[in-house]
Formats: C-alpha cells, structure tokens, sequence
DNA sequence: AAAGGTATACGAATCATTTCGTAGATGTCA
DNA sequence: TGACATCTACGAAATGATTCGTATACCTTT
C-alpha cells in the first residue's frame, strides 16, 4: 500500500498506458532514465507478490496492469507527504504548491470554482 | 540537499523549536516515536557533515541548527512530490490536496487571495 | 578522588530498496 | 535442426538509511 519510488514509477507508466508487458514499461522507463530489462522485471514481479499489480499470462508473455488507482494512490501519497514535511496542514502544501507552480489563469479559475464547491 | 526522511523529523523540531541539543531534539522525537539517543545523535552528526545543520560548540554541548530553510526545503520537496507522484502537474497535487484536506472557510478564502494575487 | 551521569565519536549490524548476472524455457528463422 | 533472440525466475551484490552498542572524555556530587 506503500509504493516505493520505483515503484512508483512503473505505476505512473502503467496508469497512463494501461496494461503492458514489462518489455512496454521498461522501454518506457529508459526514456527518462537507463534501467536494465531484469532490474524492471524484477520489481514487477515484487509488486505483483505486493499484489500492487495483476498479472495475466498470455502465451509466452506476462501481461502487468496496476491493481492501485492512481486518485487512491495519490491521496495516500498525499497525507504523507503532508505529515512529513508539512506537519500535518494540507493548507500549508496546498498554499506552497501553488505559489511554485505556473498555474494558467484558466486553471486559476478551475480551482476558483473547486473552492466555491468545497464551502 | 535531499533530506530523508528521519533527517526531516529532526528539521521539523529545528525548525519549530530553534537550535537545540541532541538530547531536547531527541526528547521532542521521542514524544511521537521511541527513538534511542544515540541514534538521534548519529543522525544530526550526518546532517552536520552533510551541511544540513550547522553546530556550536558551548562547553561540553552541540547546539545544533538548520541550515535550510524550511520554506526552502519544502519547495524542493514539493518538486520531487510533484514529479514522481503526479507526473509533474503541480495543479494535481493541488486540486487533490485540496480535495482531501478539511479546509475551513477562512482557508478557503486566504486561498482565493493567493489565486487573485497569481493571476 | 571515586562514582555516577551525561556528552560525543565511531564502527558496525540491520533493514529496505535497487540493480543485475545467470540459468533455463521457449519461440523464430535460416 | 541449430543458432539466436527473448522471456521468466531467482539469488545475491550494491547501495542507502536507520539503529544501536561501546569507548572515551568530562562534569558533578559526595
């Protein structure tokens, strides 16, 4: 339930991909960074015991797809992220995050309208 | 640069408490989790050499003191969140945050200053 | 001065994560 | 069929983080 960053990583692709072989999340992988085929097989094959992926055999190949949604994964990423280094106030991150980022005026007002829901 | 984890519990205490000693960070530690002294005391000897804490000698004491800034510091991490978390959509991380935070009303509306402030 | 308490220094055990080499199975193609 | 490519399984090295035991020095108190 804890992914780590590797982990992490291979969910990313695997969340905007969909169900892949590791050959497909590895390649991917490598274009950010080199990572050798075993070392991706290796950590799906961890995550599948972890039950974080599913597995299906088709034929010769192992067909991986992410058993964790990415919304429920973020949300647990983020309450920890806040208690680590934001001692606990989500406001805190919420606040920085947005003075960092280089939001558009439309996603301003996206949130502008998420806010109003919330009250 | 990159603090771990156990290295931010302690920035927390500094930060919130100001330059202490081993023992008052490890006191403060110790009232979340059970952590030995010299474990504590390891830890800051490592930042110290890292640069992360800068130590005075008086008498027989270490003072020690963040060197980083929490702001600093948090905005790095927010970075690194925002990259291997939410594939580098800060307005992700904040839309969720927001999502999952119980935001009171007046938040609400420091917030929807921030975001006037930003456009 | 001796005993007890408390400091720092430091090496090393432990634990988690990441990386990769090698082996064995199976498919493909000349 | 035989050589070659590609797959999975698996053990174990490498790395990084955390934890702690022990040594040594110094103060304090009796």
């Amino acid at each position: 339930m804890k992914p780590t960053e590797s982990e992490l990583e291979i969910l990313q692709v695997l969340w905007e991909k969909g169900p892949s072989t590791v050959r497909q999340v590895n390649e991917q992988l490598n274009q950010a960074k080199e990572v050798g085929y075993t070392t991706t097989l290796k950590l799906m094959q961890i995550m599948h015991e972890k039950a974080i992926l599913s597995r299906t055999e088709e034929g010769r190949y192992h067909v991986y797809e992410a058993l964790l949604s990415e919304e429920e994964t973020q949300k647990h990423l983020i309450d920890r992220f806040v208690d680590t280094a934001f001692r606990g106030s989500a406001m805190k991150l919420v606040m920085q995050a947005l003075g960092n980022s280089k939001a558009t005026p439309q996603e301003l007002d996206e949130l502008k309208r998420l806010i109003d829901q919330l009250k």
